[in-house]
RNA sequence: CGGGGUGUAGCGCAGUUGGUUAGCGUACCUGCUUUGGGAGCAGGUGGUCGUCAGUUCGAGUCUGACCACCCCGACCA
């Protein structure tokens, strides 16, 4: 066990914090609540990015680019979007400084007020309708799918690396389109991919489902969400599509002619997910030796560590090492050959094992020798000895069994966690005392929904959408329910 | 915004009732020996003790104000 990483066990939030800085995943920065990403984790993010920008243009999306800024009045225009942010929002209200009259420093010049102040954006549905209605008079101008990726900032009460920082990194899709049925099909069309992505690429199990009315997006008429289980027994939410039906059309007065010469409001969607993935990605996989990086998203797949003794020794493992590394290149493997000379090769094991490399292959004297190879897994940190005319196709099937092998421990997890109280009793008793995704009976309305908030922290995660109907009553009121929902500690 | 805590070397910390030249671990640099699970020994570099003011012959230590950050709540992707 990495004797410099808080045990998971004893203070999860801790370990958590301790693992994404000496990870080198990201680190505080001088600005509070705001985050340094620091290059690996960026890299994985990038990779994120990657494979997601590739699953939105496969369904017919493209990117564009709206302003960071975005005017204060915009924000009036919907009220429970006013309502929903205006809490968290950072202000320009001046654009230039001077120096102080004292000679001491710098100050706001009172001058440069703006007449209008700015609101950094804390998601664009604004500005980008305001933007829409210019873009949109007819139906043949719809729908339109665009995607942007950007920054954008929550000025947060209490913030975690990754996990709500007052600046955060993420893509925000908004679509419009002449029915309501088209939108709503997008939403769970996005919804769909978000699930794909996070069970297929991240390798963490979801549940996705429809929002209840208090835990909506500000704004919206239906959101469906993706929930995972953190290995702690709280509930993260993993992603957000949200169906805004007309909405900020009426609010920015985006009207247009159909078919029949009709006019009418557009239909609006928009959903995102953020670089609290990178969040998601720790606390599903992670354990006390440190990360454990799905393959699909790992920057460094495998790495190769020399073992020698003499300059002689390392000229022939280089030589092997290096076949290797091609090798696997070949297969569209990414390889690091770490042969530097000022780290011995136990400091690299627990390096390599620490940042989550799914594969590391070990080359010494020995298997010069015997024309083998050490291939050990990060998963489950068993070691294997490979004759070298198998390393290339053992590491591509390795790979793709840790990719599957880390998502079936996932979902384990979450079924052994996953529980069907039928009392209220028994219901507080799992909340307090373990945790995990609670599935019971609710009678529908949002005073049972606060009370039980009230009473345990747990909320609504989601009704889930494949949640089949079964007659029973509420865990709290008693009053009839026909089906159960998914209840949880959240994030 | 309420409650609690912490600011001393890059990082993690100790520093007694105020008393000489502020220390330990780690990291870093040099040398030698090492290298199949975070190597060992020897030597060395690195500090406006969060900021400002006060008490005192003397302040890392006492007092006050301020600043920053962390944790717990309310708010949230």
């Amino acid at each position: 066990m990495a004797k410099f990483l808080t045990n998971r066990e004893e203070n999860y939030a801790q370990w958590y914090n301790d693992l994404v800085i000496k990870a080198e995943l990201a680190e505080n920065s001088a600005v509070r609540g705001c985050m340094v990403i620091r290059p690996y984790g960026y890299a994985i993010w990038e990779k994120i990015q990657a494979e997601l920008d590739r699953m939105f243009k496969a369904t017919g999306h493209v990117n564009a680019y709206f302003p960071l800024f975005i005017p204060k009045s915009f924000f009036a225009r919907e009220a429970a979007h006013v309502e929903g942010f205006a809490k968290e929002c950072a202000v320009v209200t001046h654009y230039r400084l001077k120096n102080d009259e004292t000679g001491k420093g710098i100050i706001i010049d009172p001058e440069a007020r703006l007449e209008e102040e700015l609101i950094v954006r804390p998601t664009s549905e604004t500005i980008i309708w305001n933007t829409y209605k210019n873009w949109i008079q007819s139906y043949r101008d719809l729908p339109i799918l665009i995607n942007q990726w950007a920054n954008v900032v929550r000025w947060e009460m209490r913030t975690r690396l990754f996990l709500r920082t007052a600046e955060f990194l993420w893509q925000e899709g908004h679509t419009a389109h002449a029915t309501s049925e088209e939108a709503m099909e997008e939403t769970l069309k996005i919804i769909n991919l978000y699930a794909d992505f996070a069970e297929n690429t991240m390798a963490i199990p979801v549940v996705k489902g429809y929002k209840t009315e208090s835990e909506r997006f500000a704004g919206a008429l239906e959101t469906l969400t993706i929930e995972a289980l953190m290995q702690d027994g709280k509930a993260l939410q993993a992603g957000t599509s949200h169906f805004l039906g007309q909405n900020f059309a009426k609010a920015f007065d985006v009207k247009f002619t159909d078919r029949t010469g009709k006019l009418d409001y557009v239909w609006a969607t928009s959903w995102g997910v953020s670089t609290r993935l990178m969040g998601a990605l720790v606390m599903a996989h992670a354990d006390n030796n440190g990360l454990v990086l799905p393959p699909k998203l790992a920057p460094i797949q495998v790495v190769i560590v020399p073992i020698y003794k003499t300059d002689s020794d390392l000229n022939a493992i280089s030589a092997t090492a290096l076949k290797i590394k091609s090798d696997l290149e070949s297969a569209g493997i990414s390889v690091t050959y770490d042969d530097r000379d000022t780290q011995t090769p136990g400091w690299k094991f627990s390096h390599y094992e620490f940042k989550g490399v799914p594969v590391r292959i070990a080359v010494g004297p020995r298997d010069v020798k015997n024309n083998t190879a050490e291939i050990a897994r990060r998963d489950t940190l068993e070691k294997e000895t490979i004759p070298a005319g198998r390393i290339k196709e053992h590491v591509v099937r390795l790979l793709e069994d840790i990719q599957k092998n880390i998502y079936r421990k996932a979902l384990q997890f979450r079924e052994e966690n996953t529980y069907y109280p039928d009392s209220w009793e028994e219901f507080k008793n799992i909340i307090e005392d373990k945790g995990g995704f609670v599935m019971a009976h609710w009678d529908g309305t949002p005073e049972t929904e606060a009370r039980i908030k009230e009473e345990t922290k747990a909320t609504i995660r989601c009704i889930p959408i494949d949640s089949k109907e079964e007659k029973g009553k509420c865990i709290y009121s008693g009053k009839p329910s026909g089906r159960r929902v998914l209840f949880a500690v959240a994030y």
